[in-house]
DNA sequence: CTGAAAGCGCTTACAG
DNA sequence: CTGAAAGCGCTTACAG
């Protein structure tokens, strides 16, 4: 017969110091690795928390450090395998830290960021091209919370540190590399937002550096975007020889209208991408595309946020870019 | 000239009550809705908050109701889109209920219940196959902690609410469809684990149902297994027509398999996936594939653990089969 | 090097 | 219907 003492309360500082015979506040400065506290007693406390079982309580501690370890992650949408690789990238950095993620989703949640103040976070990591709302309650924010704007660099967020791949290098990138296969004719699906464009400029430079016209026609990263707009340009008068779309997404949508119109990949149309999601990597899709080492944007993100959380740099916003490789497979290959 | 008084720390339940005029305790009183305070009063209340932009702080209140409302959320590998999808189905309703999810890997992290426990979790929801650490650390939680499993059956849980997808029927949904176009010589490429045991319960008894024999052979759930595995089967002696890969990624295997060998699909070989998960949608692979409904898999394992945490059903573990469907799509054809 | 006390911002009986 | 008080489990000056 057990005694009916209710639900068992796991054991407090209280307990500790008890057991080990010493005041709570001796507990506590053992739990902070405190120098002024003799081996002896560390020792004590230490049995005394192991043979208890003790786990500080995350919520008292948060009430009286007022800070709560916790920081906000705003993303869009965990479908998208790109949010996923840069948050493997972010979480190990946090977790050395000591801190924890705590994620919202910035598309279906107009008011994640404000969510996340709600639960005391202490800084902020903005994922990819932010939504207007989100803009406006990071801005609303002024500089008590630190900010740190991850894959994308956002212009009207001038407060915040960025820190993402270059994404005008990567495009450039993509092209000479079309350029190399002999290609002249080549065709861009722009993406939306502030990446979308510095892409756009990289992929344009490099046309007008070769003398080449250039044409490009504006996408949205979707899928079905990427095949209607491709379906277009293929069956349009100049057909282009290649294609080189914002990310890997979109280039899924150009693959499936190349395979519908009975057209060869790369035979007879060359396709690229960017991001090298997982997409890419499919041996059915083979997709030649920009590594944009999105994991280790994440990591340096969180770097970057734990820099200002340590307070050891009040210096103006920085930013940070990755750069990006070139991903060759098989949806690639000489003009003809 | 702003005064230097530090970080403005924001208002608290005693601000709210100063500006309204009334005791602290009333504050908190209007904050839970109690029925027990004046409508004027109460106006008062929601006006100061209003006006002093008043937002409780959660660990505030979490020590003081000795629960986190947060319920921990064990998952393997967020790279999976099938983990995606289930949480797509339970996080609205943990925060119908004023719930918030804390995930956890449990596939990198061995003592991931733990460090959910350490949080202080209400909850805890085990997705997909747990690894035996997870299951080791949720028996040695007792019945101290409501926990439900998702998306598989884990009979070593015994204390657990189940709620997955009827991997059984599926199966046999996949077989029959198979039979149907006139397939006799199918193999199987096992699962791991329960679930991979109960899919392939669902293909032998379908087949033996129909007098033909039985084929298969042990993979793991992965592209690489599944490709490796095809192969074989696809070079030695009495090649199957269709193969039934337990998932759609070691269906992904399979089509690679087929590719190399020059086989078309579905013209020489039928391949049938499990899950129905982008990799299925994506037109080139376009797999025929049962959707597990993994989404409404979610909400239901949400649904019983809010039953739980609400204390209103206090009986013995339930277990809820949710039922698969079919998905025909372009790779599974008549054999010829 | 150690301990007693106040405080973090809430909720919850308990009196009135 | 309302208020004063104790308490949740921790940290942080402050004395010794």
């Amino acid at each position: 017969m057990t005694s009916d003492a209710g639900p068992v309360r796991p054991p407090t500082i209280r307990t500790v110091a008890a057991r080990a015979g010493v005041s709570k506040s001796l507990v506590s400065l053992v739990l902070q690795n405190s120098p002024r506290v003799s081996e002896q007693r560390r020792a004590a406390v230490l049995a005394a928390m192991d043979e208890l079982g003790y786990r500080p309580d995350p919520a008292a501690r948060s009430l009286a450090e007022r800070r709560t370890r916790t920081v906000g992650v705003v993303l869009d949408d965990l479908t998208n395998p790109w949010y996923v690789d840069l948050l493997a990238g972010l979480r190990p950095v946090l977790h050395e830290h000591g801190l924890r993620p705590l994620l919202a989703d910035g598309a279906t949640e107009p008011d994640a960021v404000a969510a996340l103040t709600d639960l005391r976070v202490d800084g902020i990591v903005v994922v990819g091209t932010p939504s207007d709302p989100v803009v406006e309650q990071v801005l609303a924010l002024g500089d008590v919370l630190p900010v740190v704007v991850a894959g994308t660099r956002e212009s009207r967020l001038g407060t915040a540190d960025i820190v993402a791949n270059d994404d005008d290098a990567g495009a450039r990138l993509a092209t000479a590399h079309l350029l190399e296969q002999g290609h002249r004719r080549i065709s861009h699906i722009v993406g939306r937002g502030e990446v979308g464009g510095l892409r756009r400029e990289g992929h344009v430079a490099t046309m007008r550096a070769a003398d080449l016209a250039q044409h490009c026609v504006d996408g949205d990263w979707t899928e079905e975007t990427g095949h209607r707009l491709a379906h277009e340009l293929l069956t349009g008068p100049d057909r282009p020889t290649a294609i080189l779309a914002a990310n890997d997404r979109s280039a899924v949508g150009v693959l499936t209208a190349a395979d519908e119109l009975g057209l060869a990949v790369p035979g007879e149309l060359s396709v690229v991408g960017y991001d090298d999601t997982v997409l890419a990597r499919l041996p059915r899709l083979s997709l030649t595309t920009v590594d944009s080492h999105i994991a280790e944007v994440g990591q340096a993100a969180g770097e970057a946020l734990c820099a200002r959380l340590a307070g050891d740099d009040p210096g103006a916003p920085t930013t940070r870019l990755i750069t990006p490789a070139l991903v060759v497979r098989g949806s690639t290959g000489p003009a003809r």
